[in-house]
DNA sequence: ACGAGGATGCTCT
DNA sequence: GAGCATCCTCGTG
């Protein structure tokens, strides 16, 4: 099992995003529990993404990058934890990708539990299945104790990091639109293993979009 | 099965 | 004040 180093996040993020699907995530808690799962289901966020955090930190003119503001950490390190607070309740985690400079990440969203399942239901009080500990990117930073600590905190050494299962077989990989955005809806950047039933369970955007369309005009009718 | 709505804190307008 | 890269509960079919 190697560690995936700052190489391999220093990349185009869409690679890193699909790469990253089959690649195992390791948790070292305080106490020196470990926590490791098989990583399911990915999302690429990028500098030319209206969805990105900070979109709007780059003047295209100019190039200048603003020195504040939120997502300005997607522009640091490769290989760096970005975790941020999302609807006031829940931690996400995202790995920085491309050279410092540009703007990258990859949301990590679900996770198949391989070890250290007790100290997930642990913190997972409402799961009752493996499949509901961590199919969700929320869940999942709940399961492995990701909150903002980890925030700025490399991803490539304990207590947090990917490793290269030698030996797995590739997992089989599809995409989709992404999950729970209101722009960029279009962009087929979500990377999830085929067939797999600790993917999460959320509709792609666009999907849900046109569902919401359907029942409006079906209200009017 | 599915949809509506609430929780709750931070960022940006 | 609005809007979230979400999750959970509680209604109704």
């Amino acid at each position: 099992m190697r560690i995936l180093t700052k190489n391999f996040y220093n990349r185009p993020t869409l690679e890193v995003a699909r790469d990253l699907v089959g690649k195992h995530l390791v948790r070292v808690l305080d106490d020196g529990t470990r926590l490791a799962g098989r990583i399911v289901e990915t999302e690429a966020y990028t500098q030319d993404d209206p969805a990105f955090h900070g979109w709007g930190l780059l003047d295209r003119r100019t190039g200048a990058l603003k020195p504040e503001g939120r997502g300005r950490d997607l522009f640091g390190k490769p290989g760096t934890a970005y975790v941020y607070l999302t609807y006031g309740v829940h931690w996400l985690m995202n790995v920085v990708t491309e050279p410092e400079g540009t703007g990258g990440g990859v949301l990590l969203r679900a996770v198949e539990p391989l070890q250290g399942l007790a100290s997930m239901y642990a913190r997972r009080a409402r799961a009752q299945r493996d499949i509901d500990l961590a199919n969700g990117p929320g869940k999942l930073a709940q399961a492995f104790g990701i909150d903002g600590a980890l925030h700025n905190t490399p991803f490539t050494e304990p207590p947090l990091y990917a490793t290269d299962p030698e030996g797995e077989a590739p997992l089989a990989v599809e995409t989709s639109s992404r999950i729970g955005i209101t722009r960029g809806v279009d962009l087929p950047w979500r990377f999830y293993a085929a067939d797999n039933p600790y993917v999460s369970r959320g509709a792609p955007s666009d999907v849900a979009q046109a569902r919401k369309r359907r029942a409006k005009q079906g209200a009017m009718a």
